[in-house]
DNA sequence: GATGAATGAGATTTCATTCAT
DNA sequence: GATGAATGAAATCTCATTCAT
C-alpha cells in the first residue's frame, strides 16, 4: 500500500541529487583524478563522511554522474528530434543538438574517457559503457535508415555511418577543451551539409 | 672536424629515446594517472633516479612522449599522402592513414587528452598543443583547396570541414578504446565516400 | 550559555598540544632537518596523516613548536622578574632565570637558529621571529631604564646593553649544546656581577 | 730531498682551495641542508664527481671549510691584538675584532652549529670543537688574568668571564642573521665599556 | 543520518655517492 | 685526474576510506 515514498526516502533522494550535481560540477571542472573527495564534499555542503553514507566510492560517485549526464544528453537529443518529421530534418536537430552539447556539459564523454582510459578495470566496465554508446548509435542508425526507406537518402551503411557522425561530434568536443574559440555552430553546418549532400539520392 | 656528435652525446640521446619509448609503452597501457615512474624506468630498465637526469618530472616525461608520437604520425600521413594526385586520391590516403593510426598508436590522442583534461596547467599549456592540431588541420584544409581550385570540389569552408574530419578520426580513436571490435575500415570507408560524394561538384 | 568549547574543540586542543610536544622533543633532540615526521608521528602515537591534519607542514609544526616554547620561557621569566623591587634585583633574577633555560628547553633557541639559517624563506619569516626578539629586549631594556631612573643605575643606552645581554645567554646556551659541562651558574654569576658593578653609580 | 712540494702538490692544493672557497660561499649563505654538492661544484667550476676526489663527504668539506675559517678568524683577532700594550687595548681590540667578524664571514659560527645540532655523531665529534673554543677561551682569559696581574683589572674569575665574552658576540652574530640591521658597533662599544668599567680597580 | 578526525599506503622527487670512460 | 651519468634510499605530503561520537 505504501507505495509512494516515504519522507525519509525523497529526503535521501534529494541529498543524493544535490550530491551528484556537485561532484558532476566538479569533476568536470578539474578530471577525475585531479578531484577529491573532499572537493565534492565542500562543493556540496555536506561532510565527506556524507558523501559515503550515499555511494560506496569515489569510482562510484563519478560513474553515477556521468550516468546521470548521458540520461540527460539522451533525453534532450530526443526531444529535439521528434519535431521533425523528414530524416533531414532530424539529423540536423540532432547534430545541432550535438553541436549544442559542446557548452552545455562541458566535456562528458571526455571526462568519462579520460577517466576510463586510466581505470584498472577497465576490461570489465567496458561493456556496459558500450551498451550506452551503441544504444546512441542505433537510434541514429534508425534515422538514417528511415531516411532511406523513405526515399531521402541513398541506401548505405547505417551503423558505419552512425558511428562515425558519433565520433565526430565527440572529437569536437575534445577539441573545444583545447580551444575553446571553435565556431562550432559553423563547424557542423559545414560538416553536415556535406555529410547530407552525400547521402542525397541523384535527382535527374 | 668533430662535427659529429661525441659518443657521449650519442649514448645520452638513445638512452632518452630508449626512457620515451618505456615511457608511452606504459603511458599507453596504464592512462597518466596510473602509471608510476617507478614502471617506466622498470619497463626502461633503468633507475628511477635516471629518469629524472633525464626529464624534469612526470609531467615532462609524458608530454615529451606524447609529442615524439605526434611528430612520428605526422610524418606517416604525409608520406601517404604525396603518393597520389588527385585531392581526392589525397584525402583517401589521409583517412586511410588515420583509420590505421587506432591501431599503431592506440590511442595516443585520447591519452593525452585524459592527461591533459585534468591537468593544472591547462590554461598555460594549451597553445602548444593547438598549434600542433591547427597544423594539422591546416595540412587537411589545403588538401581540400586544392581539390576546389583543381575544380574536383565545390566550394566549401575548408577549414571547418577539415576540423570535422580530424575530430572525426580523433573520436573514432576514442571509441576503439572502448570497443576494439569497431570494424575501423569499413566505417572510415562508408564516412568517406559519403563525404566524398557530397563533395564532388554537380555533374549533369 | 554554550559559551565554553565544546568536546570536540576540547579533544582537537589536546591532541595539537600532544602533537606539540611530541614535535619539541623530537626536533630539539636531533635537528629539523634529521627529524622526519615520522618520528614525530611516533612519539605522539598518532599516524603521520594525523600531523597533517593539525598542521600545514613540517616547517607549520617545527615553528608552531618553537613558537609555545617562546611563550613558555617569556612567562617564566616574568614570573621570576615581578618578585623584586629593585632593578638589580630583577636583573639577577632574569639572567638567573636565563641561565637556567639552558637546561629547561635545551637548545630551543640554537635549533630554531639551525632551521632558519637554512630556511629558504628566511627574507619573508624574518619579521614575525625579530618581534620577539624585539619584544623580549624591550622587557629587559626597561629594566635598565628602571634602574636609571631610580638612580641605581648610572646613565647607559639600556637597548644596547639589552641586546648583548640576550645575546651573551643565547651563546651561553649554544656552548651548552657543544660542552654540557660548563658551570653555567659561575659564569652567568661573574658575568651579571661584572656588569652590575660596571653599571652602579660611582659612589664616594 | 725533494722537500719542496711537487707541481702536482701544488696544483691539488690549489684546487683544494677552490673547492673550499665555493663551498664555504654556499654553505654560509644556504646553511649545510640546503646546500647541495652540485651546487658547490658549479660553484667552483667543476664537476661533482671531483669534488668527492678532494673530499671524502658532503661532511667533510663542510667541516673542513669551518675549520678553515676558524683558523682565519683567530689568526686575524690576534694580529688586532698585539699592537696593544694594556689588556684594556687588548680586550678592546679583541672585541672590535669580533664585532666585525659579523660582517666578515656572516654567520660562520651559527652555520656550524646548524650542521652540528643535527649531526648524527655530534656526541663523537664534539671534543674536537670543543677544543678549538677552549683555545679562544684561554687566549681571553690569558688577557683578563694579564690585566689583574698587572693591576689593570680586579681579581676576577676569568675562565667564567672569557667563556660569556665570546658567547654575548657569538649571541650577537646570531641576531645579525635575523637582524641585519643591529648597530653592532654601538651594542659592542656600550657593552665592553660597562664590562671594563665592572673590572676596573676602584680607585679612591 | 551526519560529522570530522584519523589512518596509512603510496607517489613523486631529491641528492649524496659511485663508477665507467 | 676529471667528468657526468646512474643509482636508489629516503622523505614529505596526499587522499580515499573508515570510525567513534
Amino acid at each position: 500500500m505504501t507505495e509512494e515514498p516515504s519522507k525519509r526516502e525523497v529526503m535521501r533522494e534529494e541529498r543524493r541529487r544535490q550530491i551528484l550535481e556537485a561532484a558532476l560540477a566538479v569533476f568536470s571542472q578539474k578530471g577525475f583524478h585531479a578531484t577529491n573527495v573532499s572537493d565534492v564534499a565542500a562543493q556540496a555542503g555536506v561532510s565527506q563522511g556524507t558523501i559515503y553514507w550515499y555511494f560506496e566510492s569515489k569510482e562510484e560517485l563519478f560513474e553515477a554522474a556521468i550516468l546521470s549526464v548521458f540520461d540527460q544528453i539522451g533525453s534532450e537529443a530526443m526531444a529535439g528530434i521528434f519535431q521533425h518529421e523528414t530524416a533531414t530534418g532530424k539529423l540536423r536537430a540532432l547534430t545541432d543538438t550535438m553541436a549544442g552539447l559542446g557548452e552545455l556539459v562541458e566535456n562528458v564523454f571526455m571526462l568519462f574517457l579520460g577517466y576510463w582510459a586510466s581505470s584498472p578495470r577497465r576490461g570489465e566496465a567496458a561493456k556496459e559503457w558500450i551498451e550506452i554508446l551503441v544504444g546512441y548509435k542505433d537510434l541514429i542508425a534508425s534515422l538514417i535508415e528511415e531516411g532511406v526507406r523513405d526515399g531521402e537518402f541513398r541506401p548505405v551503411d547505417a551503423d558505419a555511418l552512425a558511428w562515425m557522425l558519433m565520433a565526430a561530434y565527440d572529437g569536437l568536443a575534445a577539441y573545444l577543451m583545447l580551444a575553446p574559440d571553435l565556431d562550432v555552430k559553423q563547424i557542423s553546418t559545414v560538416f553536415i551539409d556535406t555529410l547530407l549532400k552525400g547521402l542525397a539520392v541523384d535527382e535527374e
